[in-house]
DNA sequence: CCTCCTCGTGGAATCGATTACATGCACCTG
DNA sequence: CAGGTGCATGTAATCGATTCCACGAGGAGG
């Protein structure tokens, strides 16, 4: 592989022109400009991006950590994160965490190790040791998604309170009072928070939410699967089961189907994490979309902002319910409230 | 961030000592042994990849290039070439082509950038200049699922010949004799491989396969949805549509729905590669699968093989039709014949 | 007791870039 | 015409590792 020197051979100039015309420093002559250009092109060099890096101590690259790629929430969010990356003129390595903290730390380390310019993560976990370090050694991160209370990093993030209001009052007034919840390991901030909402918003409503009804699930689509069945063996099984995500949703979709049951007539239910696929189960899921290529873009924007000395700023963004009919038949268009969109199709 | 050199002072020895020492070399005392260890863990020293790769010319990093993340089948690739490669060492950046050649170029040039050790591509076309320059320069490189023919490198693939003959006589035991396929960029392998193989098959059967049945996508929903659409405004539709994968899939169910039309009733539906979502969608979807984390699994083991010398070997495995609901009632069970496998739940 | 090995160690070159500093030349100004 | 200014360029240090080579100490063998 060519390296710069052979350029310079090839241009007859020295390694400092080189250079100089690649980063286009203004000092060289067009004659000698032109000549490296020849060179380049002649010899098909490309700088090697190791030694650059090594020099500037600059890797214009961010890592990202996520918790899942299997889940199509963190797929759509890597794309959108990457996109934006590129347009600012960063590449993004992507670490995935499988939801296992241990794993993530491994990322974490290697990413470090590989000096990445700054740190995307959706914590799977309350912060371990390594990630704690991390933020006091001062690297740039921000947190997409979920964070660690008490850590001080910016987090971009949406706010679903509202939408778990909104679904709330969307099966309560389909009549539904016995409520359950799927939800996510608590030391994640998405899977207490959201168990939260729902028990804020049942209050509202002067509904329980008994300990029967909060299923331990891991965010993954055989803990779904596992607490479904449990909920279905109580003694009064909910009338509506919330799945704090998609792929928890999947597998109480399979554990419903398994009892020969029928979602919305045997069971509700509902999902948080909106997805194409959504529209299309049997029947179709009432989900809360999140406006999950925002968060990826202002994501970057923030460790971006990070790493260039500007100040990174926090952001939430409201996500919002999407009617369909995995709960009963959707009320009548004219009864729908604020913040309630009924989509059929994509 | 602590260097080797810091290392090398805190324990008192010189940076060659310390280097031998990380890189467990034979002649080390164990008195120095313990003291840099010392050193490394009173410092939180972690080596600096970037500089140890510009010395070792090896980054222990490979490329992957994928068609399209938000397509499960690739993200499920992309899941067992990471864990592999983390088996054998190796971190993964992947590369979104979006199905884009020049995007896929942009990554293909970012990854040689980086110096990786080997790269892993499905390409999106027919091969760009760079990739065959790619090839030609020697960088070791395995194709997945796709491939470009005519270039000499290692492909790691399944064939889908048996499984898509199992399905075209699925479907005219069903009775269904109007077949139509929606088919991939005829620049991707997989793109006209899966055409070729459902026009073989339907000539066993006495079938023709009109131009008007074969239908242009490029592996995207939104193809899927106007290929169906035009399918659907044939003077004669086709009775059943193989979609050449399932994200087309679900455009063709997009489409079928917005008609008011219903699957398998009107008009019968199957795709290539299998998902979980296919157990639940309405109906659920037959669709021929792949052994997807077994050809991630090859595919790392094949460029690793070429990385560290040994000679890398093609890997083609076998597809398998997985019938469900999508194209009419199954058969009984005691006439499903070899190869083809029933399955309600995962 | 001298020579030869082996072992542990340090010095210094090296990978491929960037960049501070020095140099030489042309041109401008008083 | 002397001196200053500025531009184009080259030399060499540097980033943080690895590794070749040299060297001294100590043990084995003749």
């Amino acid at each position: 592989m060519a390296s710069i020197k052979d350029v310079a051979a090839g241009a007859g100039v020295s390694v400092a022109t080189v250079s100089r015309v690649l980063n286009d420093h203004p000092s060289v002559s067009a004659d000698a400009r032109a000549r490296v250009l020849a060179a380049v092109d002649a010899l098909g060099y490309r700088p090697n991006a190791v030694a650059r890096s090594l020099r500037t101590d600059q890797t214009r690259t961010l890592g990202l950590v996520i918790s899942d790629v299997l889940n199509p929430y963190f797929t759509e969010l890597a794309r959108s994160v990457e996109e934006e990356a590129r347009a600012l003129g960063y590449s993004v390595v992507i670490g995935n965490a499988d939801e296992r903290p241990d794993l993530q730390d491994h990322h974490v380390r290697t990413l470090l190790d590989r000096r990445i310019d700054g740190l995307l993560v959706s914590p799977t976990d309350g912060g371990s040791p390594l990630m704690l370090d991390t933020v006091r050694a001062g690297t740039p991160m921000v947190f997409v998604d979920r964070w660690i209370p008490g850590v001080d990093v910016p987090v971009v993030r949406a706010d679903g309170r509202a939408a778990v209001r909104d679904l709330v009052a969307h099966l309560h007034g389909l009549g539904h009072r016995r409520l359950a919840i799927i939800a996510g390991p608590a030391a994640t901030t998405t899977g207490s928070e959201r168990v939260e909402a729902f028990r804020d918003a049942l209050r509202e409503y002067g509904l329980p939410l008994p300990d029967a009804y909060i299923g331990q699930g891991d965010f993954q689509a055989a803990s779904g699967r596992r607490v479904t069945e449990e909920f279905l063996d109580l003694a009064e099984p909910p009338e509506a089961v919330f799945a704090a995500d998609n792929l928890m949703a999947l597998g109480a979709l399979d554990a419903v189907r398994a009892r020969g049951l029928r979602v919305p007539d045997d069971i509700a239910l509902a999902a948080f994490d909106d997805i194409p696929w959504f529209v299309h189960t049997d029947p179709p899921v009432t989900a809360i979309a999140q406006p999950t290529p925002e968060l990826g873009r202002a994501a970057v924007r923030a460790v971006v902002d990070r790493i260039e000395g500007r100040p990174p700023r926090s952001v939430t963004l409201p996500a919002t319910l999407v009617v369909r009919r995995s709960c009963g038949e959707p009320p009548a268009p004219d009864t729908r409230q604020a913040n309630v969109t009924q989509r059929s199709n994509p």
